[in-house]
This record gives C-alpha cells, sequence and structure tokens, in this order.
DNA sequence: GCCCAGGTGAAGC
DNA sequence: GCTTCACATGGG
C-alpha cells in the first residue's frame, strides 16, 4: 500500500532556499521563476518556496520523500545550530545578512567530483563545467512534457571509462587528469567513499586527500557537504579574507594558524559559520585593511 | 591587455 | 617546514 507521488508539500521554519541554492555548496539548481529546478540522485526535482513551506515536485511518482528531505536536511533546527556560534560582530553581521542559509547533505561521490572541479575557478564557471560534464557523460532522466533535459550526475565507473581529451572537452583544463585519475580510484575500489562516514575527520580528511587533485580545502568540502562532518571549516580564498580581516586585521597570520582559529573559534558547527561568512564575504566585498 | 576565480602538486630553499 | 610557480579557461 505504498502511495505513489509527484508532489509534497512540506512545513519549514526558518529556510531560505534561494541562499541555500545559490552559497557555492552545489552547482547544479537552476532558477526558473517562480521554481527552483534540479536533479538529486536519479531525480530531476523542482522546488517552491511558500510562506512557511516548500513544494516538492518530482517528473515521475515517488515511493518516499527520504532522499529529499536528507538532501535538503529539513529536520535540522536551524535556532540551536545558529545559538552554537559566538556572539560576536563578524557573525553577527554575517547572520544578518543570510539567516535561513543551510547546509545540505550531497552525495559523496557528486560533491567531490564537482569540487575537484572548482579550484581556482568561479562559482559560474563551476557550475557550467559541470553541467557540461553530465551532458556528456551522465544518464538522461524523466522530465515532465516540455522542460527541457536533465541528466544524472556520472558515476565514477562512467568518468573512469572516458579519455583525458573527453574530459577536457568539457572545458575543465588542467583539472581532467585529476578528474580521471580520482573517478579510476573510486571506481576500482583504491578508494572506498562509503567508509568514510564511520571514520573520524581526521581519518576521513587524510583519506580524501590522497586523490590527486584533492587538498585540504576541497577535502573540508566535501566532509562538509557530502558527510556531514560539521567542524569541517574549509578555508578558501574568500573565507580567508574574512578571517584575515573580520579577526586578524593588520596582521601577519599565516593559513595553519587560520585553520586552528577556524577550527576552535567557531565552536561544535564550525562548518555551519563558515558557510555564513562565506556568501557575506563574497557579496559585500570587504576589501583592503 | 590585465587580474582573478570556493586550489593543488611539484620544485625550490 | 615554508614560498613560489604552472596549470586551462572565462568573466569583469
Amino acid at each position: 500500500m505504498t502511495l505513489l507521488e509527484t508532489t509534497r508539500t512540506f512545513a519549514v521554519r526558518d529556510y531560505d532556499l534561494a541562499a541555500t541554492l545559490t552559497s557555492g555548496q552545489a552547482f547544479r539548481w537552476d532558477w526558473r521563476p517562480p521554481h527552483w529546478v534540479g536533479v538529486i540522485g536519479s531525480n530531476w526535482v523542482r522546488l517552491r518556496h511558500n510562506p512557511g513551506s516548500l513544494t516538492a515536485e518530482t517528473a515521475q511518482p515517488v515511493p518516499n520523500w527520504h532522499w529529499l528531505s536528507h538532501y535538503l536536511q529539513l529536520d535540522v533546527d536551524l535556532g540551536q545550530v545558529i545559538s552554537s556560534f559566538p556572539d560576536d560582530p563578524p557573525v553577527r553581521a554575517a547572520l544578518a545578512a543570510r539567516r535561513g542559509l543551510r547546509l545540505l547533505r550531497q552525495d559523496p561521490w557528486e560533491c567531490l567530483a564537482s569540487f575537484i572541479l572548482s579550484s581556482t575557478k568561479q562559482i559560474v564557471q563551476i557550475r557550467q563545467i559541470v553541467s557540461t560534464l553530465c551532458e556528456c557523460f551522465g544518464e538522461p532522466l524523466a522530465v515532465p512534457f516540455g522542460s527541457p533535459p536533465a541528466f544524472a550526475f556520472p558515476p565514477p565507473t562512467r568518468l573512469a571509462a572516458a579519455t583525458e581529451s573527453d574530459l577536457r572537452a568539457c572545458k575543465m583544463g588542467f583539472r581532467a587528469p585529476y578528474l580521471l585519475q580520482t573517478a579510476a580510484l573510486v571506481a576500482g575500489g583504491g578508494c572506498d567513499l562509503a567508509r568514510l562516514h564511520h571514520l573520524p575527520l581526521d581519518a576521513a580528511r587524510a583519506e580524501l586527500m590522497r586523490l590527486p587533485g584533492v587538498g585540504r580545502k576541497i577535502a573540508d568540502c566535501v566532509l562538509l557537504f557530502a558527510y556531514g562532518f560539521e567542524t569541517a571549516f574549509p578555508v578558501d580564498v574568500w573565507v580567508m579574507r574574512a578571517l584575515r580581516q573580520l579577526y586578524f586585521p593588520r596582521r601577519r597570520v599565516s593559513t595553519k594558524r587560520l585553520h586552528r582559529f577556524g577550527a576552535d573559534h567557531f565552536g561544535p558547527r564550525a562548518g555551519y559559520a563558515q558557510q555564513y561568512l562565506f556568501p557575506y564575504m563574497r557579496v559585500t566585498r570587504v576589501r583592503g585593511a
């Protein structure tokens, strides 16, 4: 007596869908007013933000919605998250700018591959590369009549079977060999992504950093955005600027010290705090000292 | 033309 | 350990 549905509405509080889907953690969501259209796993999904609720619509009936509420982390109490942050001026300002921003819980492989493609690229370009990659190598998905085609994210086996020049055709440049070699390792069992769920943070990070093209920053993004390690604190150019200017003005601070500060200062959900600092810094463009 | 982008790895000290 | 550099590609 499974009830198959294509539409479901979820009550939500404190959820800024737009801020969440444009915050540089996921790269496959398109704003087609009044909907956000994307792909989660093998489902095409369309989301609409109403006052106090989210409505989701799939192209085909689905037996349940766990995959969606898990991805969107609908059960997380944002007030509880925010109350764990330190109460200082930078955090207050970042919160005021983006209250309702959430962390998603993404598929590890898609997240890992996407962030390998992210290095020294702007978010619009990452989106373009990932989109092309899915068109070239992803399985076509069912979409509603009249909608543009949609594709699943290509599995590691599929990318491992490609050539470097196939991948370069997706405009990923020097990242192509990294993606190819990592896909081969994951597809061949040289790295078991499922196992990382059960490891402590440091061990999981070390495991990811064995992969070509994956350093500290990308590893931390995957740990935070896909595995839910909430103390992982990715430090990219923007967060680096934020920490230096907001907390260490006119002082020389090593990146190592900034990593430690990030992990120490922002509490047990430092990764969440980091995700607030990132767009705050990017949008407000606080330059100079 | 220039500088920069959710970095990493290799080579130099 | 730390600093410097190359790496493709596109936006502003």
